[in-house]
DNA sequence: CTCATCCTTCGACCTCCATCGAAGCATCCG
DNA sequence: CGGATGCTTCGATGGAGGTCGAAGGATGAG
């Protein structure tokens, strides 16, 4: 009997391929109902349920339902940091469950990551914010700098709305693809959907993004390396 | 069925107490038998073997035989940063095994995350560091700063021979108890061991580090805030 | 060589739990 | 009010795997 934090009887609840199917899904960041769930993880709405009250009772989702629906999110940040870490310890050792189809270089290049720009792209932006200062990279954190709220103003995002949310406006998070940093806090969602209303994104299915044309364009010029 | 890296195979391993234990006990980055490591999880010796046997197929332990010994330790960084991550989410839900003893408090203050230091004083030492530019913090890593090298130098440790290791030189880890970066990699171990040479800290059992009254006065002389 | 220590393999037991069929609620729609 | 949809609970089944006793190598000490 060791003293600590328990951490089998969480790893115990991502070890399961049903609940890791329920819980990658979840990264996306998007509320997913029951059923949609179910059918990511291959499993009838019977198991799903009991899978789901099991994560709720462990504390890695949260559900709230809405008329016969329930949507179910991942709980916090740090759970999503934590499968964010389990999938990059998994892809550096190579074991992926099939093979990689023509969608993984899609993946690597654009993703949500809990609701957050990731791959390649998310990597691009936090470093061309950081290379010009708009950005402050500190160890015990990430700080929009003055010149970064006047950048993210004109960008179209209503910075005083962010602020009166509890939830921290920047934090990096790792990359398991690219191996660095990337934008998340609730400025990174928002830089998400503003990219989305610009046309320069758009949602595919799961957690991938397509680039559009013009988003290609403009991303380059907005966010130089 | 979904695509990706198959983060179930690696959580159901950390998923079963007998392994957790296990695994935690080796953050502490020691090499430990396989005998000790049996008493540490509070098993018998046969189940203790079988369970090594499914880590190191799982790739998340590395073991060496020297002589009748069997010696273990884990396979890389990121299975140590998977665990800090998941200690992190458990003691943010407060779930503790058994109720916190009065090591958890010097447990919080000085400890060893895979040989290297960590706790307040892990945290204290890399921003006394940062702040004076000796470290160069970057979104994309941490590197040494050319003072920093002769400040590294100064305090006793050959950097040349570290630099011959295949390992990274510096890495930031982030901490479950601060939730604050403090410095990994072969400086980070080349560091707490050369405290430990100038009478500094003291290990104690587990990954539990004693400071001495001299350790006290000198590291804050040494590493100011 | 002989004994002790460390570790592993084998076999048997037993518990846990994922899964699904069937039925039961709750909600929305017409 | 029915009928349909989404979700949950119950019960039975089956399989996976954690556990330890017993026995068998392997290594080192005397």
């Amino acid at each position: 009997m060791r003293e600590g934090p328990d951490i089998a009887r969480i790893a115990a609840l991502i070890g399961d391929p049903a609940r890791a199917n329920i819980l990658t899904a979840l990264l996306s960041g998007k509320a997913l109902t029951a059923t949609e769930l179910a059918a990511e993880a291959g499993v009838t709405a019977q198991t799903a349920s009991t899978h789901l009250a099991r994560l709720a009772e462990g504390g890695l989702i949260e559900t709230r339902r809405q008329g016969r629906h329930k949507y179910v999110t991942l709980a916090s940040e740090e759970v999503a940091a934590v499968l964010e870490a389990l999938t990059g310890l998994a892809a550096g050792q190579g074991h992926l469950r099939t093979r990689t189809g023509p969608k993984d270089a899609e993946l690597r290049r654009a993703r949500v990551c809990y609701n957050h720009l990731a791959g390649d792209m998310g990597v691009r932006l936090f470093e061309s914010m950081a290379a010009r200062r708009l950005l402050e990279v500190r160890p015990d954190g990430v700080t929009l700098a003055p010149a970064g709220q006047d950048f993210v103003s004109a960008f179209g995002i209503d910075l005083a709305a962010l602020r009166s949310h509890r939830t921290p406006l920047c934090l990096p998070c790792l990359d398991w693809s690219e191996r660095r940093s990337h934008l998340a806090g609730s400025l990174g969602r928002a830089m998400l959907t503003r990219m989305q209303e610009l046309g320069w994104l758009r949602r595919a299915e799961g957690r991938l993004i397509r680039v559009t044309a013009r988003g290609e364009t403009d991303f380059a010029r907005a966010f130089p390396v």
